[in-house]
RNA sequence: GCGCCCAUCGUCUAGCGGUCCAGGACGUCGCCCUUUCACGGCGAAAACACGGGUUCGAUUCCCGUUGGGCGCGCCA
């Protein structure tokens, strides 16, 4: 145990945790707590401008949710940038950084020249050398990283492999801005080594800068943590996942009714591995996660495959487990306040007695909400359309007719009233189901339900006849 | 434009030179179960992007093409 491993998480507040961020979180997370090393949360808020703490409140809830806990306190990025500036100063003692004066104007048209000569567009050096005398008065200095300008950098990638940038396509990046703020590039390096990470895991949307900072990293004679830069998540329709193309908050998916164990499981399978294996349960994952189990190519979000899982692990739940979280859950749901606002103790009863019934017609909470909403619906019920045909195309008549047989009913279960609805099938000439759907449209003024004579049951002898009741006269 | 990454069924993926006329999962379709809807069971259709090599032998290795993606800020 003398090596631990740090692993991080590095958002930045500008917007909330998307399912991208959501899945880097959770391999750090999943790779700290297998190696039992510790996984650190650090908020990137140097960007003054878009930084908010809307944004800050919402990536811990939403880690929080997903039960990605961290080590520690939080780290705020900006709060370091005293000690950003020191290791520049140092940087530049040591001369591995110079003061760069040219105008954002000026380095705009040297891009443009760039491009235009077919050249990538990087800064060219023209401070690199130059003598501090030269300096223009009154204009405030950035201070740029003095990059190898020849040979290669290497990044040893534990998914990509051994990837190899000519310094050439590197160039020196600024450090340090005009007025003194620290840049992501220097902040990022400075806070990994001060907090001690040693393997980063991000999406390959940073593989480059991994180039770059290792050029930090070499001008302080610092160690290069390990890295292992993950495909990107993509939109269905195969392009960046994008707010236009529906990329959501963790929140949303809390919202629509999906289980922190299964977007976890979900999350792990994009882009993840071990032969046929689907299903992971937390401490199986823990157990069996590697980066190098992680794949190379992006992989887009299927939404039908989340549901699929999420309702495994609806059905895998036991009863009083699954109607405690859809209760906890209630708020953040579509309707959920409102059935809320309606659960006694005599409907939290009920529920947990229709969970079996319940659970296994649901894919998600918000399902399973919508399912159990006959028990809490008032009389007169609402009547769905596919409902109503049920009861216009002759369902009335059967109500009607086996209201008698039912109020006379000595016992009120689910056997003795599945007996006398079979035996007025029977005397009817009917099929059981020409008699059941009336029953179900009726109960629950749907088309689609538990078994019939669960509903009964569970509704109970008045509420139940007077539900039928309201159907056979109307 | 330059650099880097990627490329197996619609989607997630297994495969790490012969075991592959390519396996699993989701989705789709069919059948069974059945009071509805589900669940469950059974079955089907469905892929190695293309072209060159290397090799006795390529889905697996190399090169190119094509197609995606990412990066190239005093953003992160």
């Amino acid at each position: 145990m003398s090596s631990t491993v740090v692993t991080r998480f590095a958002p930045s507040p500008t917007g909330f945790l998307h399912i991208g961020g959501a899945r880097t979180a959770l391999f750090n997370w999943l790779l700290a707590r297998k190696l039992g090393g510790r996984f650190l949360l650090r908020i990137e808020d140097t960007d003054r401008e878009r930084s908010t703490p809307e944004a800050v409140a919402a990536i811990l809830d939403g880690l929080e949710w997903l039960g990605l806990d961290w080590d520690g306190d939080a780290l705020f990025q900006f709060a370091r940038a005293d000690r950003h500036r020191e290791v520049v100063e140092e940087m530049l003692a040591k001369g591995r950084a110079y003061r760069c004066y040219a105008s954002a104007a000026e380095l705009d048209d040297m891009r443009a020249l760039a491009r235009a000569e077919g050249r990538p567009p990087r800064y060219d050096g023209r401070w690199r050398d130059r003598d501090a005398a030269d300096a223009p008065a009154g204009v405030k200095p950035v201070i740029r990283l003095r990059a190898p300008t020849d040979g290669v950098t290497t990044v040893e990638d534990g998914v990509q492999g051994r990837v190899v940038f000519p310094n050439k396509d590197l160039d020196d990046f600024v450090l340090l801005r005009s007025d003194g703020a620290p840049t992501y590039m220097l902040a990022v390096v400075v806070d990994d080594h001060d907090m001690g990470v040693t393997q980063i895991i991000r999406g390959d949307d940073h593989l480059t800068n991994a180039a770059r900072q290792t050029h930090i990293y070499e001008a302080l004679g610092w160690p290069v943590p390990a890295m292992a830069h993950v495909p990107l998540i993509h939109g269905q329709d195969g392009a960046k996942l994008s707010k236009r193309h529906g990329a959501l908050g963790v929140d949303a998916y809390r919202a629509l009714g999906y289980l922190p164990a299964a977007l976890r499981n979900y999350l792990l399978r994009l882009g993840w591995s071990q032969g046929d294996r689907e299903f992971f349960s937390t401490p199986d994952m823990i157990e069996a996660f590697s980066v190098s189990g992680i794949g190379r190519s992006p992989s887009r979000f299927d939404f039908a495959k989340l549901e699929n899982m999420n309702g495994h692990y609806l059905r895998g739940m036991a009863d009083a487990d699954l109607r405690d979280t859809l209760v906890a859950a209630l708020p953040h749901l579509p309707d959920g306040p409102a059935l809320l606002s309606k659960l006694d103790d005599s409907r939290r009863a009920k529920l947990l007695a229709a969970m079996p019934g319940l659970k296994e017609r649901a894919k998600t909470l918000v399902e399973l909400a919508d399912g159990a909403g006959f028990l809490f619906a008032a009389r007169p019920l609402a009547i769905e359309a596919k409902a109503k045909e049920i009861l216009e195309g002759g369902g009335r008549a059967h109500l009607a007719a086996m209201l008698p047989g039912l109020r006379a009913l000595e016992g009120w279960s689910a056997a003795s009233t599945e007996a006398a609805v079979r035996a007025y099938a029977e005397r009817a000439g009917a099929k059981l189901g020409q008699v059941a759907q009336p029953l179900r449209a009726a109960l629950t003024g749907k088309a689609a339900s538990p078994g019939i004579f669960d509903v009964l049951d569970l509704l109970g002898r008045d509420e139940s006849l007077a539900r039928i009741a309201d159907q056979a006269t109307a």
